[in-house]
DNA sequence: CCCACCCATAACTGCAGGTTATTACCTCAT
DNA sequence: ATGAGGTAATAACCTGCAGTTATGGGTGGG
């Protein structure tokens, strides 16, 4: 019934026919000829049974449904540009004029846009970008190996310079059909000690953050019911059912959103952390280094001042 | 340099071996054969140029590299499934058991999503989606001939019921060379008013909201420097360096977090404004249109209580 | 030790997506 | 009117990628 999803090509090319307004020179933009781009338009339209566009004897333009999905094609392409992006600066080399590393929730969400929007501005730069946890990258920070660092462990370790890039809040979450969904009443600290939890493994920012909380009480904790190296695993655990966790909001958001997860509240505790950029103390920041921390931070400025964008 | 993209499938396949910890299990997934997963996998870490999965004998597990990927894989899956949710419901036919209507920018940014949520948890009701400005779909919603709209009007036409889905707010922004970049006073209102700008067609709900604020000043204001109809064309003429444009904050995210757009401060005058759900006064809402409509607010609530959260 | 499961390779096939060449259409200017 | 210059669609052909089945090489558990 869905049918299957186009291919990128198509909706890009859809794109370049609004922005341009002709077949043919959206075609030339792709590198392709105008008789290709005029099959591959048909053919996605005969995928999604839509008219997207009406075509003129003097140019063409999107139907009301052709801009729908246009704008919602164009969301497609930034997440596949973030993409490429991140994938580029992942093929570490050693000629790289700028080496970062970085945890895996900031390195999931917040990297690929960054370096995106540095490539962006200066092309030549080459950026490389490993992903690890926020442990490693202080280490590797604080042992000059990369330029900068991306962390989100409570406190920043001595003997590095950092500065805040953005916030986030850690939450308990449970399927639908757990227990604590129907729970009118928080959870209590303690009680979340208890729990058996699924969770990351030792050195990841999430854990060290939720261990740090849960050790200010005075109750053993339960072993972990599970423990997985990726956020996305853990997600999709308490999607299945397994049991409850403590993820960073960012990494839950849409499953929030839909309702495929809940956020089960917690007591008394605070919940929120910052995330730091962080480079070895003293060291003069190179231009690159000093563009990409300016991004960081610019990003972070502008949600600041802008009251629920999204 | 950069690559061709890859496919939407090798895509998918990548997260379903990180989920299944099995390339014949992700294949069988998929619909397709074992060898066939293990071609699509090779020719994508060919064409990424990076070691993807570790292929031991008792199965295969991420790399690094490759949990990266694939958490940025799941995001570019997810703005693809929202534009298959959406394609669904555009394609309207007369048997649908609830008919939507919604503003550009609502439907650009939340409908996909919410439909799609919809249809996840009530796979059997079939929505249908039209897409117009806030002035249609109020009128539409008035007239009965849909079961909700969705609408950005700065005030909720008489003879609707109305419940607020979010919140966004109203940004002048011009491209980093125009003059007004490098601004360090506020811009007037009387100013804005006298300057032309890209604007939107009448009856959308982003220009009704910008003339009802500018109409308060005893001004003559100038004559739009462009009309366009679609968010997306009049964002891209302001990158162009056409001129500045005044636009939800919520479409021009991208753009002002990596710099190739600039937010000018205004002086004095309130550019937040409400989304509004509506529907005619007094009908009740069917069993789907309640759905929908808790799905939109529950997102809200689940923003109200998230700090900074993206 | 063998079975069960993992994955890779080989040889073959089909079709999607590209090309060039050509046609049809509309609009505008002469 | 009429030709020029733009638009898009169609036809015929070619290539290669993605799928298939068949097979073989590993490794770990009963």
């Amino acid at each position: 019934m869905g049918g299957t999803p186009p291919d990128f090509e198509s909706l890009l090319l859809l794109t370049l026919v609004a922005e341009l307004g002709s077949l043919g020179q959206a075609a030339e933009r792709m590198g392709i000829s105008q008789p290709a781009a005029s099959k591959r338009l048909a053919m996605l339209e005969r995928r999604l049974r839509l008219a997207l566009v009406d075509r003129g004897s003097r140019g063409s333009v999107l139907t009301t449904e052709g801009k729908a999905v246009c704008q919602w094609s164009e969301r497609v392409l930034a997440e596949m540009e973030s993409l490429m992006a991140g994938v580029a600066a992942l093929r570490a080399d050693r000629d790289d004029d700028l080496r970062v590393a970085s945890s895996m929730t900031l390195a999931e969400h917040f990297l690929p846009r960054w370096i995106g929007a540095l490539r962006q501005r200066s092309p030549d730069v080459r950026v490389s970008l490993k992903v690890t946890n926020s442990e490693q990258a202080a280490a590797m920070a604080g042992r000059g190996e990369i330029g900068m660092g991306f962390i989100e462990a409570p406190a920043v370790p001595p003997g590095l310079s950092s500065r805040q890039v953005g916030a986030d809040r850690l939450v308990v979450v449970v399927a639908p059909n757990h227990p604590w969904a129907r729970r009118r009443l928080p959870v209590e600290p303690a009680e979340l000690a208890r729990t058996p939890l699924i969770v990351r493994e030792p050195g990841s920012g999430t854990r060290e953050t939720l261990e740090r909380i849960l050790t200010g009480i005075d109750v053993e904790p339960a072993r972990p019911l599970m423990v997985l190296d990726a956020n996305a695993a853990i997600r999709a655990a308490v999607v299945a059912g397994v049991g409850p966790a403590v993820l960073s909001v960012i990494t839950v958001r849409e499953e929030l959103a839909d309702g495929r997860l809940l956020e089960v509240p917690v007591a008394g505790v605070e919940l929120h952390r910052r995330l730091h950029a962080v480079w070895p103390k003293g060291r003069r920041l190179t231009g690159s280094a000093q563009e990409l921390l300016s991004i960081a931070s610019r990003r972070r400025r502008a949600r600041a001042t802008s009251v629920r964008e999204s």
